[in-house]
Parts: structure tokens; C-alpha cells; sequence
DNA sequence: TTGAAAGCGGTACCAG
DNA sequence: CTGGTACCGCTTTCAA
């Protein structure tokens, strides 16, 4: 590929010009420029961003780095992030850290070193070990020393002091399903399948749980809430394994809808009557939600605000230019959506079809 | 950031010898490795593989540039990319194009220059006018340019003489799901639910449903085609015309899963049995077609395979390190995966539980 | 309006 | 084994 020497030569001016005409400065006459142009044209050169932002820190590049694209989460917030991403001209890169906390680091330092000018992140260090910890303060201070990149979490606020983040309230959302479940859907025992209890999302979610048993009169137990761990395999072992402990139940209320489906099969399997012998509601509202029989009732997490948030406070924080004074933190609402696992004859919405 | 120069000063040593120790050659003494280890750490410095790959040119960076992650297809593909990646000690990153030939381009170039080593490709140029055909002229010759970039494209070959890529048969595929439908279920009037007329792809798809037809004696006609946009939501909405319009057909082919869903979604809506009165068939076989009831059945399309080829290749290419003799395509089997839509009482499996 | 030259953060060659 | 220095592709003073 030509680069600007390349160019220069071609049409028989100094590098300077070219990159004058390439960042369209005014100061460059008619004729120079045209000749300029006319080379660009023929050799077909492109300017190498990189080498740019080795020099003037701007590769109008984002990136973000999440757990995994097939979480369909996700999906929905990319395209929020794209959408605010393309008003303004940068280019988006995603990658995956597959849970791997070492891959994380990693990712973020590569980036973090020059080709990007900020990172979005739904970070995958949930836990509250050493290791984590550090590695956040070291996010934080990105934030400080010189050279510095702003960093946005997704999802939940990520470490103390810890860096600015768009989130969604867990606590209350998992309070209002429950709450939910007990008095419009009139259950009285509610199982709740959660996540690995040390990650921070599910020690939320837990919270609202229980929250709602207590402020509606009933009685939280441990052995009412099993951990899970994402995938629906393990909603449909734990409920093969609830069901054939003779444990009662008339309702499970999942810390997300993968795990709400693989209860939902199993159910099926075992021939037990959803929502009449138990109402099953998820969180998230994947599309899976409304594509399953019969389908889920959910949390609706505003995936796509989500991500446009996330990327237009990114904007600002790239505008400003430097680290901001405090911390801030964004939190979007959620909202259930009812469908056929907690309500028979509910239609079923054709929201799904939009692919 | 700290960088070279600063650990350096603070090693006092040169900044040779710290790229010596970075690069670990041998060629540096105990005393002074240990100094310059020391120093880096207090400052927590690691070398910006930019500027490194401003002059070395490796990045150990791979761009995967492909429509969209929430085409569920993809991320199977991505697996198999990131697992040969993580061997390798490559990062992947990943950008969508949302089917913008502009960002397509745009996105190639901005990768090419010099941030990347690698380029896998799922290009949406299906198309054959003008542009079209001068931008993937400029692909294959990225290949042959001094600072030649390795290119694989997924999915199908894509341009002439075009780069190397890693496809399967749609052809064949096509021919084989509707001689399956056919002489295995014994369906005679035969609905196609194509892609988009002028996607190669989708022509390819036609091609084998013709040939299908022909070689069981059956008549190929062109109002039994009928032109789809990948949605979910036209399956479903050309289905409801289908139906009104009073046209007799016992089974639809679709040539992705999206759409069959949507189709399968108008003919419950319809009351109209499947597979007894309807047989439904996809292609892809995405999740989502043994998670819909009936399941769906569909053409499994080994997307870890083809993305584990895709970037196995890409590396031989860097390993290579210049434009091979000749254009390379590897072509992958597919298979017909039975489910509901096609055949009464199979058990649907669990496969789709391990998300 | 134009060009020369320094420097961004590294690597690699050459000399000592 | 070590340090000096040119250079990667581009931007940005500074002079002319």
C-alpha cells in the first residue's frame, strides 16, 4: 500500500502538503491540491490511521470488550453503541474475553495502548479477589496518568472507586418480578435459580428476592435459592433435580433467560403445567423469551439505550479530554414483560420476527 | 502510559537494551535484566504493539469483519476462529458492517492499515455491479502490494479472481434439502423461500432447488420462488400471502432458518399442521431451530469448522508471509438435521442447550 | 502557501 | 554484551 511519501513524490510536492490536503486544511492552493488529489486517486493510498494516532492520539476507533457476542445480550447493545458510534464517525471493534479474566487484562492493555480511543467494557471480573481488584484500580487509573483512556463498564458498577458505568438497577428489578410473581400471579412459593452467588449481579438479584418474600409476608430460605451458572443446561438439571427431591414449588424466578428456557424444558418434560402448576419468569428478555413455548415472561433490560448511553457518555468523556472529577454512574430502567409462562392466553407478541 | 524511553531513564540503561529484555534476547546481562525487569514493573509499563508493529509489522492482531454478531450464524464461526487464535497467541477483533458495502470498505481499509496482520472477511458484496466488482479487485490486491495484508472470506467465494476463502456447497446443500423433502417426505409441490435475487448465495440455493426438482421428474417453475430479505418477518408474511392467494404447496424450503421460523409462526397462526399438512425445512440450523415448536428441521452448516479453517489458513498465509501462487478455497460438508417440521414424533434434542 | 525537520514508541542494524 | 542511530508513516511546529 502507498503511504504519503509515496504520494508526495507521485505528485511532486512535500509530505507536508499532502498531509494538508489529506486533513483538508484551506491553506494549500488550487493546483497543488488537485495534483495532490489526482495522486491519492492513482495510487490508491489511504491514509494509516494507526501511524496517525501514534502521533496525535486520535484513531477514531472504540472498542468493546465483552464476555461473548453470542450472549445475545449483547447483541442489542451493540447496536445501540453502533448507532451513536456512526453519528460521529468512529468505528467500532469488539472483542471477546470468554470469561477469562487473564484475556481481559490483556484486551484492555492492547487497546489501551494507542490503537483506540476508548474502551467500553462489560468486564467479567465480578468477583472480589485480589487479582480483580487490582486489575480495576489499574482500569481507574487509566483514567489518570497522562497518556489517559476513558473506560465505560456495562451491566453493573465495576470495583471502588472504580470507573464510570451504565447499568441497570438489579436489585429492584429482581424485587419487582418477585413481587410480581406473588401478587399478580398469586404464587407463594418461589424458587429462585441464580447466579454464581459471588458475582455481583446475582448477589443483587438475590437481595430483591428476598426483599419481595419479606416485604410480602413470607419467609426466605436458603435452600429456596440454587446457583447457576448462565446456561440453560444448568436450569434444566437443577429442575430435574428440585422435582425429584419432592421439594414444593409453584413458581422459579431465573436470574436469566437461558437458564428459564432449560427450566422450561424440563418442566415440559416431566409434564408439569406451565404457568398453571408453575410460573416461570426469566430476566434479560432475550428474543429466546418470546420465541419459546410457552413463552417467557421476562425483565426487559434497555439493551439498546444501554449501549447508545454507553457510547455517548464515551463521546463526552473523549471530548472533555481529560479524566473527569467523579465518578459516574447511569442507571437505566427495567420493565416485565408478561407472556405465557406466568399468564395463559397471553398472544404472543411477533416482536421476535425483527430479526 | 509509561513507555520504552521512561523505563529506560529509569533503569539507566539504553533503551536497546530494554527492548532487548522486552523481546527477551538473550544477549543481556543478569544484573541488567534484572534492573530493567524491576523497572518496568514499577512503572508498569507493556510495549504499545502499535508502535511495534509500525515497524516490525506484526500485531498479532486479526480483524474479523463481518455483518452483524446477532446473526446468530456467526457465532459459532467465531468459536472456531478464537479457538485457533488463542493457540497462536492472536487477538480477535471483530466489526460489523451491518450489510454497508461503504463500511465494508471502509472498515477493510482502516484494518489493512497496519493494525492488523490478518483480515477474515464475510463480505456483503454479494452483489454484482460496478462497485462491487472494483472493491473486491482491491481486496485481492491487497495481496500483491508490497505491505500485502492475507484476506480469507467466509461463507462463499467471493469476486473473481478473488481471495482465498472458506465456503460450503450451497449448491448441493439446496439440492440435497429438497431431495430430501422430496423422496424422504415425499412433498411434490415444494415452496422456496429465497435470499435476496441477485445474492450470489441465494442464486446458488435456487440453483440446487431447481435441480432437485428436475432429477425427481418435478417442474420447475418460477412462481414457486419466492424472494426473501432474511427476515423472520417476511417468511411470515409471504406465508399469510401464499396461503390467501390459494397456491397448493405441502412443504417451504427456506433458505435461512429466520425466515422457516417465520413461516412457521403464520402457519400455526393459520392452523395449518406441520409438518402433516406442511412440511417446513431451514438452512443454517442456528439455535433458534431446535428451540421454535415444531422444531425446525434444517441444514447444519458446521460454522466452528469453517471458522477454525478460516483462521488455520489465515495463519499459514502470515506464516507465508507473501501473496500465495494461487487462489485457495476450502469447501466444508454440510448435513440435513431432522427435526419436527419435516417429521412427526422425533425427540428434539438438548443440543441447544448448551448456549 | 509551502517545505524542512523533529518527534510519537518502538525495532534493528552497526560499531565498539 | 551494550549503546547510538536511522527509520516505520504521519502530524506539527517553525521558517522561508
Amino acid at each position: 500500500m502507498a503511504n504519503i511519501k509515496d504520494v508526495a513524490r507521485q505528485a511532486g510536492v512535500s509530505i507536508s502538503t499532502v498531509s494538508r490536503v489529506i486533513n483538508d486544511s484551506k491553506s494549500v492552493s488550487s493546483p497543488l491540491r488537485v495534483k495532490v488529489e489526482k495522486a491519492i486517486d492513482d495510487l490508491n493510498y489511504s491514509t494509516n490511521s494507526i501511524a496517525r494516532g501514534l502521533k496525535s492520539s486520535q484513531t477514531n476507533n472504540i472498542a468493546v470488550i465483552l464476555t461473548s457476542v453470542s450472549r445475545t445480550f449483547f447483541s442489542g447493545v451493540l447496536e445501540g453503541i453502533n448507532k451513536e458510534a456512526d453519528q460521529e464517525k468512529y468505528s467500532v471493534f469488539i472483542s471477546e474475553t470468554h470469561d477469562s479474566i487473564e484475556r481481559e487484562i490483556k484486551l484492555v492493555r492492547s487497546c489501551a495502548s494507542q490503537w483506540v480511543d476508548g474502551i467500553i467494557l462489560a468486564s467479567s471480573a465480578y468477583g472480589n479477589d485480589m487479582k480483580t481488584r487490582k486489575y480495576i484500580e489499574s482500569l481507574s487509573s487509566l483514567e489518570k496518568k497522562d497518556s489517559w483512556i476513558p473506560v465505560v463498564t456495562l451491566e453493573y458498577p465495576c470495583g471502588n472507586p472504580g470507573v464510570d458505568a451504565v447499568v441497570v438497577d438489579h436489585k429492584k428489578s429482581a424485587f419487582r418480578a418477585v413481587d410480581y410473581l406473588i401478587r399478580e400471579v398469586g404464587r407463594k412459593n418461589i424458587i429462585h435459580i441464580s447466579l454464581p452467588f459471588e458475582h455481583y449481579m446475582g448477589q443483587q438479584r438475590i437481595a430483591g428476592y428476598r426483599e419481595a418474600l419479606e416485604k410480602n409476608g413470607l419467609i426466605y430460605t436458603e435452600d429456596q435459592v440454587l446457583e447457576g451458572d448462565y446456561t440453560s443446561y444448568c436450569g434444566y438439571t437443577l429442575t430435574k433435580d428440585l422435582v425429584r427431591s419432592g421439594q414444593p414449588f409453584d413458581a422459579v424466578f431465573c436470574a436469566n433467560d437461558q437458564m428459564a428456557v432449560g427450566v422450561l424444558q424440563a418442566l415440559g418434560e416431566l409434564g408439569i403445567q406451565v404457568p398453571e402448576q408453575v410460573a416461570v419468569m426469566g430476566n434479560d428478555d432475550i428474543f429466546a423469551a418470546s420465541i419459546v413455548k410457552p413463552s417467557l415472561t421476562s425483565i426487559h433490560v434497555p439493551r439498546f439505550e444501554m449501549g447508545a448511553a454507553a457510547m455517548k457518555h464515551m463521546l463526552e468523556l473523549i471530548r472533555e479530554g481529560e479524566p473527569s472529577a467523579k465518578r459516574k454512574i447511569i442507571t437505566l430502567d427495567t420493565e416485565i414483560v408478561e407472556r405465557e409462562s406466568t399468564k395463559r392466553g397471553l398472544k404472543n407478541s411477533l416482536q421476535y420476527l425483527d430479526w
